[in-house]
DNA sequence: AATTTAGTCAACCGCGATTCC
DNA sequence: GGGAATCGCGGTTGACTAAAT
């Protein structure tokens, strides 16, 4: 349902992820963060564009984010908050968790926009009774309160009980992945290639290794050495390494491409 | 059964805002 | 203060599927 895989002239790769590239970025993310969009599809070992990591990142590999299956609530609240705010998706999203804005706009243009323009009475009436219901809600927090119940009921919408079962094989991959552990990564076999994987997979130890030596995390997880701005002494000796290496690996995307990659395309 | 149309949604693109130097 | 780099948002595109003809 989405553009197929294709290399621009910078030789940047476009359109649908496969699984291999959300798993490297989804490893490399939970391990160092997105200390810089532009800068981290290299150190992942993704010939992909910084924008495409963010919005893949966003909108499917990061944890929690939900798809599908909008609960009636999540619905009269994005009506609602569309009706106050327009078309501010994102701050519509942030009222939502795990809804992406994309997923939120998408969802508002297929179902909510003639869902309202179709009945806009009944529409008004689901949301004059969801208030209601809040302020009956309100109300029991009021007493709670007064009875000294420290427990408060939140006021965000609730998240829907189960997550839809995925069907697209980009989804498929996260299912392995969102509570792996940050260290040791578990590059699942996800295909028959294993043995590449494995040798990529000491590529990106190079990668992600030469930046842990201390072991030092900042509050994104991400090294010290980034946050204070650069690779010091070492960067030249270090970019010498990346080049060769990153050859290496650019080589073994080609051989993957040629081989394995069910969205090859050319 | 074959073709057309409509609906859906992942991903791209352009641009304004923000941050950095 | 100003230019460059980067980020983030919102609109749009294009491929796929299902329904209709």
């Amino acid at each position: 349902m989405v553009r197929a895989p294709f290399y621009d002239k910078n030789g940047l790769k476009k359109g649908a992820w496969s699984v291999v590239e959300d798993n490297k970025l989804r490893s490399y993310i939970q391990r160092f963060g997105h200390w810089n969009w532009r800068e981290l599809p290299k150190f992942a070992g993704l010939s992909r564009c910084g924008k495409s990591c963010r919005l893949r990142w966003l909108n499917y590999l990061q944890p929690d984010v939900k798809r599908g299956n909008y609960t009636e609530e999540e619905e009269l609240m994005i009506i609602k908050l569309h009706e106050e705010l327009g078309n501010k998706w994102s701050m519509i999203a942030a009222s939502l968790p795990g809804r992406s804005d994309n997923d939120i706009k998408n969802h508002w243009h297929a179902h909510l926009k003639k869902c309202t323009k179709k009945n806009p009475t009944i529409t008004k009436m689901k949301m004059l009774s969801n208030e209601a219901y809040k302020h009956d809600v309100d109300i029991a927090r009021k007493t709670e309160k007064d009875n000294s119940i420290s427990s408060s009921p939140s006021y965000q919408v609730q998240e829907s009980s189960q997550l839809p079962l995925e069907t697209s094989s980009s989804e498929f991959s996260h299912l392995s992945f969102d509570n792996a552990p940050l260290s040791g990564i578990n590059w699942i076999a996800e295909d028959s290639l294993a043995t590449l994987e494995t040798l990529e997979q000491s590529f990106s130890d190079f990668w992600t290794e030469t930046f842990v030596l201390d072991n030092t995390y900042i509050q994104n997880n991400y090294p010290e050495s980034f946050a204070n701005g650069g690779f010091s002494a070492s960067q030249s000796c270090y970019n010498e390494g990346v080049d060769s290496i990153y050859k290496e690996m650019q080589e073994v995307e080609n051989y993957k491409r040629i081989n394995e990659d069910p969205y090859l395309v050319n």
